[in-house]
DNA sequence: CCCCTATACGTGTAAATAACCACATGGAGG
DNA sequence: CCTCCATGTGGTTATTTACACGTATAGGGG
């Protein structure tokens, strides 16, 4: 047996069982306990396991069995709530466009029941999402593809979202801030989702909780270009006046 | 023995049990551990083991998480040797086209070892076997995603297409003739394989030898603008002499 | 609350085995 | 004839593992 084989073996009873136990290891696989221990902490190292006394507990927040360290699994619900409200905003034959964000994703599974919509996207993640749908009209911006990201940026995908003139845009960012607008982290991203911008008719900002006043590197746009903001609870008061202030509607699960 | 050969034969072993052990396969094989050792490199580099001390394991992470779970599987090995050999056509910095075929996901497998490369394609797959890598300028083209299909189409994947002159292109289809060229069956795959042609200096043709003497719908080209063909193993003489009277280069294992 | 004991943990050591490296060989193709 | 590639070889280095022994921890009894 492969060094490497008895640890996947321990990854797989530790994710069916949730824990495991160093004696019963030792055991089960005929080395000794200190094997064992070295196995765990090999695991732990990599972020699968916690180790503790006399065991280890799987590691259940851990991002790791995603392809390319995506953040895919945090906020899931939050995530969840913004998609299903953005799918009400959405009705057939609609021309959408998501951005390159695990929202996004989100929004796009939410949408599968719609009827012959048209959507633009520079995301892989929801081209994926909806290659097996029928009757509709994808639309790949192009673009090159980020590294570390399923994103398509840069000039080309800022020529292949201009083609277009969509219905409503969802739009995702990194913070926003009412005196500085909606940001994200990365020039290439932000502007991708200008172009965007430029390119839509309606526009929904679609934020969890966590964004409010959180801050990012580069400004997107101001307020005053969107329809409307979708997250995932009722905002602080002092926001709920800005969007009132500003004419946006504010979207969240009552 | 041939050393792609064996190679094959480990990924199968690997394939069934899982695991490979360097001295097992160094007896049954008659070679040095040190080949095995070598060969179980490449197939890491290729993504298919994870090397471990004593043997390797199987890489399952690879095609997880494709939507229909797709036909990748059909005449794997003979799609691997093809892309052996057209990697080693490929020098490091050089521009790339691969268009949207299943070859082609094995093609930009084989790529991963290069450095520095630019890859232009419409498969979706591709950029998904390609998100990983880092130093290189993937590109997608942009288009419509065709249902069914990974693969970007239609007007603006031409133009995707067009904006780029590649070094070498490599053209999968789905059937040739000696009289008629190489074809595809859908007109939309055939569009963008000739803005291709039109892109790129050098052109390879792969084809795996189920498609000699295969007819298809849409013609594609003709076989004077190929540089090569690259097959998994040595075509008939008919075809042999064919290619020498054109001054195509046939590259197949040996 | 403190202590005691069984159990688990970590380290150091040593031995086996595998991996790595550099170089030599030898054959195929140009 | 030369080059390139795959392979083998010998010496060196690295990794894995078990065992022994001192230390740390949990949990119960006093």
């Amino acid at each position: 047996m492969l060094a490497l084989e008895r640890r996947n073996l321990i990854l797989e009873k530790l994710q069916e069982d949730k824990k495991v136990v160093v004696s019963l290891l030792s055991r089960q696989f005929g080395v000794s306990e200190e094997t064992i221990r070295r196995d765990l902490e090999k695991l732990e190292a990599d972020g699968f396991a916690i180790k503790s006394y006399g065991g280890a507990v799987l590691n259940e927040n851990s991002n790791v069995d995603m392809p390319f360290g995506i953040r895919k699994n945090k906020n899931v619900s939050a995530k969840q709530k913004i998609a299903e409200l953005a799918a009400k905003l959405v009705d057939d034959d609609d021309q959408i466009m998501l951005d390159a964000s695990t929202t996004a994703v989100f929004i796009a599974r939410a949408l599968k029941q719609k009827s012959r919509l048209t959507v633009v996207t520079n995301s892989i993640e929801v081209l994926l999402e909806l290659a097996d749908i029928s009757g509709w009209n994808v639309i790949s911006t192009g673009g090159k593809l980020k590294e570390g990201y399923l994103a398509l940026l840069g000039y080309n995908a800022q020529v292949g979202v201009e083609r277009y003139c969509a219905d409503k845009l969802f739009l995702s960012c990194k913070g926003l801030d009412i005196f500085r607008g909606f940001m994200d982290s990365q020039e290439a991203f932000a502007q991708v989702k200008q172009s965007m911008i430029r390119s839509a008719r309606e526009i929904y900002l679609v934020v969890d909780n966590s964004k409010f006043e959180q801050g990012a590197f580069c400004k997107i746009g101001d307020f005053g270009i969107l329809s409307g903001i979708i997250t995932d609870r009722e905002p602080e008061q002092e926001w709920l006046e800005f969007f009132r202030e500003q004419g946006i509607r504010c979207y969240y699960p009552r």
